[in-house]
DNA sequence: GAACCCTCCTTAACGTCGTTAAGTTCCATG
DNA sequence: CATGGAACTTAACGACGTTAAGGAGGGTTC
């Protein structure tokens, strides 16, 4: 049984790498399989097909995403709200971190059950204060849909190699008919952590106040 | 000047009706041309590249849905709450009309200018009721994210044609250590449109929490 | 130690894709 | 009738995902 020189996660890893130099749509059998020193059919000794690789790089984010410094997740201190806003933040950050990362991750399924312990104890944390078990579900999906479509759009406005980025002024000038839609673009595509720190307060006070039983 | 057998609106409109039978990976200039009675080649007539077409796609789907019967938009009746949940809602169903048509729509620019009369009608509805502008614009950007998010997960989950559809009882059986995860599934995974205006009714109660100044 | 087998990779090739180059048809206009 | 541009076709290119066939190399078996 000899040291095989290649295994899944070796190959996901150095994808992921690669990634963030040649985007999603740069990302062939090919280029992963010369930065390994190899060639493109010895991928197919570890992943039936490509899809199968995108969804082990996928798993390998959300891996990297549960494994905290402090080994704690969800992330301790505060109450739910501080706790939510954390890991969406957190999921923010990880997404960020790869071009394309938000479509990688979204288009792509868990090759196992790893996610599963986060999720858990996200929920758990979210029954002990005070969810039902279901909308603690709908809770998490909420600011969690809204974390992955906002992470998309600022993925995707962002400067592709050959696509040029959004010229704010340009569209500005475009727009002089609807002086709101104008201004309205300064504020959706640029100051992006603020607009998504904005936001998701604004999703984690209404699931506070539509889905958390009150106490009284 | 003959009238060409082809413009750009028919292209894209044909290519949205293909686009139900093959999903998005079968939508091939080929596929398009052939249901155009043309060759591939003869598209490059009228876009630049693929991606030119796929922006014409995201753009026809956008004329579609701000072409509502009554010719109101953004609809009318009720307070902000009502409409900005009315047009959230329409967005879905929009985007569902189409296999993939989240990823289209969300991966794409528009071709002209005409969203820009609809979203300045809707921004300036939500300042009518007491936003300030660029809260306007944060209220919209965050229930449009959130809905993005949100089709863009339901659609994926979806059965491919070769991509089999999410088994809610196997992936149960996967995650019987984890109780919560596991009951989250069918949270999560079925009865999408409930699921969805219940986290639509958060994100609007929010928005009304957070980004709406109190009067008082 | 020879025979065998299983693991992991290579070489070669297939069909399809987006795209480009060059040529053709057709009609409006001078 | 000749000119010319608009709108298409034919042919082909290089790159892609993928498959088939085979080879190197170490482990196990007699």
């Amino acid at each position: 049984m000899a040291a095989p020189r290649l295994d899944r996660a070796l190959v996901a890893r150095t994808a992921l790498g690669l990634l963030n130099d040649v985007g999603l749509e740069g990302l062939t059998l090919r280029a992963i399989a010369a930065e390994l020193g190899v060639k493109a059919p010895a991928l197919y000794w570890h992943f039936k097909d490509k899809q199968a690789l995108l969804d082990e790089m996928a798993t390998e984010m959300m891996r990297r995403m549960f494994d905290t410094p402090d080994g704690e997740f969800p992330p301790a201190g505060g109450d739910w709200r501080e706790r939510v806003t954390l890991m969406m933040r957190g999921l923010r950050a990880h997404l960020l971190r790869y071009r394309d990362g938000a479509k990688v991750y979204s288009g792509s399924r868990f090759t196992d059950t790893a996610y599963a312990g986060g999720m858990d104890a996200a929920l758990s944390m979210l029954v002990a204060a005070g969810f039902t078990p279901p909308r603690a579900a709908r809770a998490w999906a909420t600011a969690y849909h809204y974390t992955i479509g906002y992470v998309i759009e600022e993925q995707s406005v962002a400067a592709a190699p050959d696509r040029e980025a959004i010229d704010l002024a340009a569209r500005a000038e475009r727009l002089t008919d609807y002086p709101l839609a104008a201004q309205a673009g300064y504020e959706l595509f640029a100051a992006q952590d603020e607009g998504f720190e904005t936001g998701l307060a604004a999703v984690v006070a209404g699931i506070a106040a539509t889905l958390l039983p009150r106490d009284g």
